[in-house]
RNA sequence: GGAGGCUUCGCCUAGUCCGGUCUAUGGCGCCGCACUGCUAAUGCGGUUUGGGUUAAUCCCCAUCCCGGGUUCAAAUCCCGGAGCCUCCGCCA
């Protein structure tokens, strides 16, 4: 939700965001007038209920002769109350109904346009050539017996997979460089729940437009969270936090679970686009005028990880038109893809200022004791299948070995090289053993 | 899965049986003032959050876990839900 007084203060602002993401800027002037219409029947019902109050004290205090008169009064005022309570309630769901049509109010950084509108940052690591014909991750990770789609598919249908052997290693491998890089940033290490309460998965908004998105567990109320960032936007929600000189962070391990409703046959092979797969995230909770700032570290901190991997990537200025409803601003990396010629997107970190914190409540106290609502940042460090993907394709060899980075080694026993048929028996960095 | 207990304005707590005097008690903490050579102690005052109104103050409304209901009137009575705790059953 965006700051209601920045609607009555600035509607200009509000709809010029509202024009650069091609959104309708006549819904500002909706939402005003349901502010009005809403603080005029809140007016109305307090004072009406002042009234009231009053009457029934003086249903007390009145003498036997006078009760009967005095209570048809406060009966008379207490219809009047209830009227006019139901009339409020009405202008309260036409407030929020508006206030939620509008997405976050974008940054003024962010490039004008749509989805092919993005601006490259920069672009880092060169981008390989291969002597031989590439081979796309599913076919190097069959040969490594590290990826089994097949059977994915058997057990759980299109878009699962099996991960197994030198895959599964690698899925830990990097989790653990991902949460100790992390940790040794300050992020405090989570393990997060993955099933969760419609009350984070709307305050975080997955339950509006991504709502044809999320697995529902019927029976219980519960959903399958896209994203760490639920679970860890709504672990502080209703809470007033104490932020001391630097934001609040936590780097979350969690499964996310996706419906890719809309997305037939868009990225139908291998682990690119998955109904499931484990993820490292990082969340910030800062004060609002540090959040640019923080976006910009969430970003290093995803570079560095990339870097750390040996993987050419670019970064990209997501254009208003394609920034998500919480979002203020969004840079994407994508990674290099050799068997498709191109960069997919990998990691994503996104500022959302106060917008998500405002929904689910969420506070600080600023220098004068006052509660303030507090920006929240969400970015992957990484996002494991996926990565995985790019690894083994990146890392490719021409007799279908790959290359392992050096950062990854000690978490596979120390070896340079997967190759097929390779048992990996130490996975656990050597220095331990 | 079953049974019971609990949830009060930062923390602890009184109040709930028996509706109005609750505009919520007291302690701790915190803030201010006074006193004191300084510290401590003491005294006095203040100290939930949100909304409405306002230039600001004042004032008004809501808020006793949440949502409904009964009533002129609900922290208090009734129904539903959540969370925490205990016990039984089952279980990695």
């Amino acid at each position: 939700m965006i700051d209601l007084r920045l609607v009555r203060e600035h509607p200009d602002l509000v709809k010029a965001s509202q024009r650069t993401r091609g959104a309708d800027e006549s819904l500002v002037d909706v939402l005003l007038a349901a502010d009005a219409a809403r603080r005029e029947a809140v007016r109305r019902a307090d004072d009406l209920r002042a009234e009231q109050k009053a009457a029934s004290q003086a249903v007390k205090k009145a003498s036997p002769e006078e009760r009967p008169a005095v209570l048809e009064r406060a009966k008379a005022l207490a219809a009047q109350v209830k009227e006019a309570e139901e009339a409020q309630r009405a202008t309260d769901a036409a407030l929020r109904e508006a206030h939620l049509a509008i997405p976050n109010v974008v940054h003024d950084d962010v490039p004008p346009g749509g989805e092919d509108d993005a601006v490259t940052l920069r672009t880092v690591g060169e981008v390989p050539t291969y002597d031989f014909p590439v081979r796309d991750h599913v076919e190097i990770g069959e040969l490594l017996g590290a990826i089994d789609m097949e059977r994915g598919a058997k057990v759980s249908g299109a878009r699962f997979y099996f991960l197994t052997g030198p895959g599964a290693l690698l899925e830990f491998a990097l989790a653990q460089l991902a949460i100790s890089r992390a940790v040794a940033a300050g992020f405090t290490p989570v393990i997060a729940p993955a099933l969760v309460r419609p009350e984070p998965m709307e305050g975080t908004g997955f339950l509006g437009a991504h709502a044809e998105e999320v697995y529902k567990v019927e029976r219980d109320d519960l959903y399958l969270v896209g994203t760490s960032e639920v679970p860890l936007a709504g672990m502080h929600m209703n809470e007033v936090l104490d932020l001391g000189a630097q934001p609040r962070r936590y780097a979350g391990w969690s499964s996310c679970f996706r419906r890719e409703a809309g997305s037939y046959g868009k990225d139908t092979r291998g682990l690119i686009r998955v109904h499931w797969f484990d993820k490292v995230e990082m969340f910030s909770y800062c004060r609002p005028e540090e959040s640019a700032a923080e976006h910009q570290r969430l970003l290093a901190w995803e570079e560095e990880f990339l870097q750390a991997l040996e993987v050419p990537y670019r970064v990209v200025d997501i254009a208003a038109g394609d920034l998500g409803t919480s979002a203020a601003r969004k840079f994407d990396i994508e990674a290099w893809f050799p068997s498709q010629g191109t960069y997919r997107e990998l990691t994503s970190a996104s500022d959302c200022a106060t917008f998500q914190a405002r929904r689910l409540n969420i506070r600080y106290r600023d220098e004068d004791g006052k509660p303030q609502t507090v920006a929240t940042l969400n970015g992957t460090l990484c996002a494991i299948a996926r990565t995985i993907a790019c690894l083994l394709e990146v890392h490719q060899r021409a007799d279908g070995s790959v290359h392992v980075p050096k950062a990854l080694r000690p978490w596979l026993g120390g070896v340079e090289l997967l190759t097929p048929g390779m048992t990996l028996t130490a996975a656990v960095p050597p220095t331990a053993a």
